[in-house]
RNA sequence: GCGCUCGUAGCUCAAUCGGAUAGAGCAACGGCCUUCUAAGCCGUAGGUUACAGGUUCGAUUCCUGUCGAGCGCGCCA
């Protein structure tokens, strides 16, 4: 509907170029969008406002000038006036905007998709968890926001692929192993002190009981020598348990991937020195010894020569290190190498989904791949604020070290999948969230899940109703006479209608998941609103085919948002 | 000390890549169920958008500075 507007401004602009009111040439960009307020009409454009520099006329005059020019032959504005200090707003006929009605019905689950993204190939990485332990609240918050901008790129039509990259490899990974063995012996009857750095937590001694279980004492002659690399299948088993446990809390709150990717195979494949390797081409290595870090220095901090790659050329703060002193791989290096990959397989764009705590890594990540592949800006990173768990008021405090800490499961079980999605999702992801389990967990308008699932259940009441009487369902498939449609809160509930394509491709533009929710919230207020003051089944057929038609289109596009998000819409509560 | 993300109603948050009179929910107060689901609706009240400048027709939005919060700052991942 958009379209219509701005084709209709931008032919004005090229006549009054050609008449020579405007120059000639390139002109600023102006814009067409929905104005806040409804009494401004259905769209405006500040046209006149940014172009009348290049008419040497005051906006207001220009804009005038500009509704003179309007062509005579067009159907679908009715009125249109100057306001305010130079805007043209223009007014959709009724007969137009009640036409959405047949048209959303028409293309039924299709009703918001695009081809704006068509032909674009976008590789989204996210959760990315280690397999060292369970989710916490944090990662089904990064999990479900990348899952999120995901769905709305393809419903936008992009390409999209979701993967997981799995930290198999490194230093946590044989501590795992050694937290196992450590618990393992213990089941046996050994004495056992965990040393620092190890992972305490319940969870280990599960994997551990498993472990026995499957291998009995296999392992009991194992000397518990954390200076060499535990037994690979210890570390195996205990990564492939809890590789399954995440697998199967992401499956829970509706989450697929498409690839999983394991940093292994980057070290197997020698994909790791042969990235080393092209930025040594390109004169972007070097031997160094970097500065010592700022505020507290460790207190075994000294310096040492180590491989470095020239990120500062790139605009990071410092150098980074791509081998450790011993000349084993740094993260950095492998992860490097693993977005290079990503590069090599073709997407037209990379889009990370990182906790904020990873924030001041992003610029170093983007200065490899850019000195890799001469590409500016192939790598995007989301950053996903902490989620600060709250019950009853008192914040709980979550820390792998410790073993506190509160998993995504815990949570999922309290609430459900809903819930949790729906919460994670209606903030923006550049803001911290109080998630408050006994908030949550009331069934209250304070989650708002209920009250745009709510809206659904009702539209489905109401055709259980219908059928009730005997009457045809087929009655609200938009092809009856819709001109009786005249009341206020049904138009705007029908204009509210129009916006969903447009909502969807500014989130997807934007990266922000929330307006998705946000909404379904307006929307399911509309019809809440509308529902509590007229009756749909009305004596009336007309009517009554009309304002079915009404819902049932409302009900199409809540369950379009709802599916989309990976909310459930249920057809009674 | 430096970098990143922020600062909007009592609380939790919105505000369409700079737009018109900054909006919702919760909490408070007052109304609406013999009629399609009251998990709902209607109304009242609540603001110097942290602060001070700058850019322009116009700033919650962009720039600079101050204050405050969170996160990060050697070879960990």
């Amino acid at each position: 509907m958009r379209q219509i507007i701005e084709n209709l401004v931008s032919g004005i602009v090229q006549q009054l170029q050609s008449d020579g009111t405007l120059q000639a040439g390139d002109l600023p960009e102006y814009k067409v969008e929905r104005p806040r307020d409804e009494t401004h009409g259905d769209f405006a454009t500040n046209a006149a406002l940014v172009l009348s520099r290049f008419a040497k006329m005051k906006p207001r005059d220009l804009a005038q000038k500009m509704l003179a020019a309007l062509p005579a032959n067009q159907k679908e504005v009715d009125r249109w006036e100057v306001a305010g200090p130079g805007f043209i707003n223009f007014h959709i006929t009724s007969d137009r905007i009640r036409q959405l009605i047949p048209d959303i019905l028409q293309m039924g689950q299709s009703y918001g998709s695009s081809k704006m993204g068509s032909g674009k190939r976008v590789l989204i990485e996210f959760v990315s968890a280690n397999p060292t332990g369970p989710m916490h609240v944090g990662h089904g918050r990064g999990a479900v926001m990348g899952d999120a901008i995901a769905s709305i790129l393809k419903v936008t039509g992009h390409t999209v692929e979701r993967e997981y990259y799995i930290n198999d490899a490194g230093n946590q990974v044989g501590v795992l192993g050694w937290s196992v063995m450590m618990r393992y012996h213990e089941l046996f009857g050994c004495s056992i002190t965990m040393p620092e750095g190890c992972y305490p937590a319940q969870y280990v001694v599960e994997i551990a009981k498993a472990l026995r279980d499957q291998d009995g004492n296999r392992w009991l002659n194992v000397e518990l020598d954390m200076s060499v690399s535990p037994p690979i299948e210890v570390v195996d088993f205990a990564m492939d348990t809890i590789m399954g446990w995440i697998r199967g809390e992401l499956a829970t709150i509706n989450i697929l991937f498409d690839n999983w990717f394991s940093e292994r195979t980057l070290h197997a494949d020698g994909k790791i020195e042969a990235t080393i390797g092209e930025l040594t081409k390109k004169d972007l290595i070097f031997e160094g010894v970097l500065a010592p870090p700022k505020g507290k220095l460790p207190d075994d901090w000294e310096a040492r020569p180590q491989l470095l790659f020239k990120s500062t050329k790139y605009g990071d703060a410092e150098d980074r290190a791509l081998k450790k002193s011993d000349g084993s791989a740094t993260y950095f290096a492998a992860d490097i190498a693993y977005h290079f990959d990503k590069a090599q397989r073709g997407y037209d764009l990379l889009i990370d989904v990182w906790g904020a705590d990873h924030g001041g890594y992003v610029k170093r990540v983007q200065a490899a791949l850019t000195a890799l592949t001469d590409k500016n800006n192939l790598l995007e990173v989301e950053l996903v604020q902490m989620v600060n768990l709250v019950r009853g008021g008192e914040p709980v405090k979550m820390s792998k070290r410790d073993g506190t800490f509160v998993t995504l499961k815990e949570v999922v079980d309290e609430v459900g999948s809903d819930a949790v999605r729906f919460i994670f999702l209606t903030r923006s992801g550049g803001a911290s969230l109080d998630f408050d389990l006994e908030l949550a967990v009331s069934k209250s308008n304070d989650n708002p899940v209920y009250y745009v699932q709510y809206a659904h259940a009702r539209i489905h009441a109401v055709y259980r109703q219908l059928q009730e009487k005997g009457l045809d369902k087929s009655l609200g498939d938009g092809g009856g006479d819709l001109s009786c449609l005249t009341l206020d809160a049904e138009m705007s509930l029908i204009r509210a209608l129009g916006t969903y394509p447009e909502m969807l491709e500014g989130a997807a533009i934007n990266r922000e998941p929330h307006r998705v929710p946000y909404f379904l919230i307006d929307l399911a207020s509309a019809f809440h609103t509308y529902y509590n003051s007229h009756r749909i089944l009305e004596d009336d057929k007309v009517l009554l085919a009309a304002r079915l038609s009404l819902i049932n289109a409302v009900r199409q596009v809540l369950a379009n948002g709802l599916t989309l998000l990976g909310v459930s819409a249920p057809e009674r509560m």
